[in-house]
DNA sequence: CGAACTTTTGACCCCATTCAAAGTAGGTGG
DNA sequence: CCACCTACTTTGAATGGGGTCAAAAGTTCG
């Protein structure tokens, strides 16, 4: 039943019941939710830096990247959101800290109001801690992409990233660990990795070389999983995954 | 009143109360909190990496680092909690994503099991979303550490981490912005930094030559704070610190 | 007063950046 | 359908920031 769900409501109280117990009537709420839904071309700030959020994102198509910015200009992605994820929850416990948000290629997301995600959860105790499980998930997710930015040589980054990216996406149902799409440009990876476009280039090549992947446009192919995870030095428990996918066949 | 007491989960609910709205009870309910106290010299794992944790940290006296460890032994520390701070709240939200630990100095801390924890989330609902908000802000101050690591050349990182530990330790009020203690070997800043420790001294050593920092043992002076700030990029409001301190004098 | 840990400095090397330019889509209008 | 424009990818060559290796000097503490 959860699973042809396809809501995007629906995707996001799967995953919070995977996080946390919740009942029928926290996934009717959620269900019962209302945003404006909008469509945006990539390469868009959605919530640009600095500025405090009033709305919760949950992406629905496409691809949203989380970042900070510098004063000069230069950005760190620090989260890339892939259908089914909220770009910003932590934002209903603290609207002041949202981070800027953009859109990473042609995105459809829905925009509900903080003031109705902070509502519901005065109403339903329960959803306020699932919420909370959530973001405790993606600090931990946070947490390794902040190691492998500090200690991790580039290969090793862009090894992991796409181990990371890989599960994630197989989990959401859009593809395999094995072989997956991943639109972004070589710049927005240089910017999730800490690295040059340049080196980002060299890196793939190097990944390819290496016969671990393969690429076509921007689709991407893992011939050896195995091979990958252990050059990023990937373990995947810290995604907090149902390891057993309920997903009928 | 509330500056005079001097108990840990005084400290804690005083900083929760600047978050989230929590009345007396709130704060009485903290109070209450049983764990047990425990202090360990610098150097011991209080959590080791991929331990499943069942108690929360919270820091009385000394430094604790957050840490993610890499297979080959490598660490890359990911917050530096000081007194008052409880260095893995977001474990009572989920247990299994709780971070590694280690006490950079001698520490004493609390430990307070997670269930007791999760028992007072369940009977007060506010208390819930103040940890919760807690946990946010700590998610914001990961995202600026981690755009540093991936963005800044060293000195700017060293900088930067001169100011928010600065701040912080002033919030506290166990030092102040331009003077205070920092009791971690270059070998430890160098995991926070992602750097190694021969590259931190020569860093500490550039810092000093621009006049923008002296040390003496571990001791900190900043006679520029204005111009540490500048070279660190840094920008105050991610910490979500109260402007106007409010302390007796 | 010696052992173990830190801090400091020097010399050399390499991974990643920078700068520059060529090649390759993808999309738009004539 | 082709010409053109723009954005992205790819490659080369030179530079530099930070790493590595090694050793000396300073600290701390038993």
């Amino acid at each position: 039943m959860r699973a042809t769900d396809t809501s995007p409501f629906g995707r996001f109280a799967d995953r919070l019941a995977s996080l946390s117990s919740i009942g029928p009537d926290h996934r009717a709420a959620l269900l019962g939710l209302n945003g404006s839904v909008i469509q945006v071309p990539g390469g868009i700030d959605l919530v640009p830096p600095g500025e405090k959020a009033r709305h919760a994102h949950f992406v629905v198509e496409g691809l949203v990247g989380r970042f900070a910015q510098f004063s000069d200009g230069k950005r760190q992605i620090t989260a890339i959101h892939i259908p089914g994820d909220v770009a910003d929850l932590h934002a209903v416990a603290r609207p002041d800290v949202a981070p800027a948000l953009q859109a990473l290629v042609t995105t459809t997301l829905i925009r509900v109001p903080l003031d109705d995600m902070a509502a519901l959860t005065r109403d339903m105790p329960a959803l306020a801690r699932a919420f909370w499980a959530y973001c405790a998930v993606d600090l931990a997710v946070l947490e390794r992409w902040a190691a492998s930015l500090g200690r991790r040589a580039a290969i090793q980054r862009m090894a992991h990233l796409l181990c990371e990216i890989g599960l994630r996406i197989e989990q959401s149902g859009r593809g395999s660990r094995r072989s997956f799409a991943l639109p972004l440009t070589q710049q927005q990876l240089a910017d999730a990795l800490g690295l040059t476009p340049v080196h980002v280039n060299r890196t793939l090549k190097m990944l390819r070389g290496k016969g671990l992947i393969t690429i076509r446009g921007r689709a991407y192919e893992v011939p050896d999983w195995k091979g990958l995870a252990a050059v990023g030095d990937f373990d995947p428990t810290y995604l907090m995954l149902e390891d057993f996918v309920r997903r009928a066949v």
